[in-house]
DNA sequence: GTCTATAAAATGATAGAC
DNA sequence: GTCTATCATTTTATAGAC
C-alpha cells in the first residue's frame, strides 16, 4: 500500500497548493474574482489548469481556501468581545489587530466584496460592522440612525486605512485607532 | 431623406438606452462588472443582447456611460476647490455634496473598483484621495504618514457611509462630517 | 501530481432580415 | 430599434494517460 494521491497527508499542504492560493489571492486583489481565470492562476504558477483542479474541486474552492481563514478569525475576535463592556479604544484596536495579518486578504476582499457569491464576503463585513456597533454603542441604548452612520465612518474609515502600507508602522496604526474614536465620541 | 438610425437624436436619449443604463447600474452594484453579462442585462430589460449593441458599441462603453459623468462631476468639484484654503468641514462637506447625487453609482463603484479596467475608477479615487489630502493638509507642509492614514480614515470613511439610506437625512449627514472632521484634528 | 485532450456552456460581438 | 442566427473565444470542468 502506497500513500493515497490525496492533496493533503498529515496535515501537510502541498507547495502547489499553497502556491496557488497566493497566486490566486494576488490575482484576486487586482483584477477581481471574476476576472481571473484558472487559466490565468495557472500560467502564472507554471502549470495547467487540469494541476490546479487536482488540489481544488472547483474555482469556487480555491477563492474560500483563501478568504475562510480570515472571515473565520474575525468573526472569532467579534464573538470574544461581546457581551463584554470595554473601552471604544479597546473594541477597535482588538478590530484591527484581527485583519492585521491578513491585510493581503482584505485587500482582495475590498477589491471585489461579491468575490465568489456563496462565500458572503459582504455578509461578513456586514456582521462585523453590526457587532461592531454594539461594542461601540452606550450600553443599554438603541444605536440612533447618527450613531449607524458614525460606526460607519469610523470602522469603514479604518477598514479601508489598514491596506495602506503606512500601517505597518505600530505608532501610524495606534494614531488612526485613537483619530477613528474620535469620531463616536459625543 | 427620413431620420438617421442613430441611437441619440436633437440630444434625446432613447428611452431604452436609459433603461439600460439603469438596469446595468443596479446589477454592476450587486454582482459587480465581469459578473454581470449582456445577457443578464438583456433579460432583465426584456430585450435581446443584440439590441443592447445598437444602444452601445461595446461592454466597457455601456459602462463607462454609467460611471464616467459621476467621476467627472467629482474631479470638477475638486479642481473648484484646489488652490483654494477652506475649512477642513467645508473641503468634505463639498466633496460629500459631490458624490451625493450619484449615490447608485458610488455603490457599484465600491463593489467592484476595478469594473471595467480602462475606466481606472480605482484610479479616480486615489486621484480624489491626494486632492482631498493636500485641501485638508495645514497648509505649506508635506502630509506625515500620520497624516496620510488619517485622511483615509476620514475620506475612507465618510466614502462608505455614503451608501448608507440613513444619510438621505441631512442633519445625520452633516453629523457624520463634523464627526470625519475630528479625525483629522491634531 | 501533472499532463494532453476534450467536452459543454457562456460570453462578447457581428451580419443581416424586418 | 429590435430580432434571429451565428462566430470566435474563453471559461469551468472532466477523462484518462504517465
Amino acid at each position: 500500500m502506497t500513500a493515497t494521491p490525496s492533496p493533503r497527508r498529515d496535515g501537510r499542504t502541498t507547495d502547489t497548493r499553497r502556491r496557488a492560493q497566493a497566486v490566486a489571492l494576488e490575482l484576486f486583489a487586482t483584477r477581481g474574482f471574476e476576472a481571473t481565470s484558472l487559466q490565468d492562476i495557472a500560467r502564472e504558477l507554471g502549470v495547467t489548469k487540469a494541476a490546479l483542479y487536482y488540489h481544488f474541486p472547483a474555482k469556487a474552492d480555491l477563492a474560500r481556501s483563501v478568504f475562510q481563514p480570515f472571515i473565520d478569525d474575525v468573526d472569532r475576535t467579534l464573538a470574544e468581545l461581546s457581551g463584554r463592556t470595554l473601552p471604544r479604544q479597546d473594541v477597535l484596536t482588538a478590530y484591527v489587530q484581527a485583519l492585521l495579518p491578513h491585510r493581503a486578504v482584505l485587500a482582495a476582499m475590498l477589491r471585489d466584496p461579491g468575490a465568489a457569491a456563496d462565500l458572503d464576503l459582504e455578509g461578513a463585513s456586514r456582521r462585523w460592522l453590526a457587532a461592531l456597533a454594539d461594542l461601540l454603542a452606550e450600553p443599554a441604548t438603541t444605536p440612533s440612525s447618527r450613531t449607524r452612520v458614525r460606526t460607519a465612518v469610523a470602522v469603514g474609515g479604518l477598514t479601508r486605512a489598514l491596506v495602506l502600507p503606512e500601517v505597518e508602522d505600530p505608532d501610524v496604526l495606534a494614531d488612526a485607532v485613537a483619530a477613528a474614536v474620535r469620531v463616536l465620541a459625543p
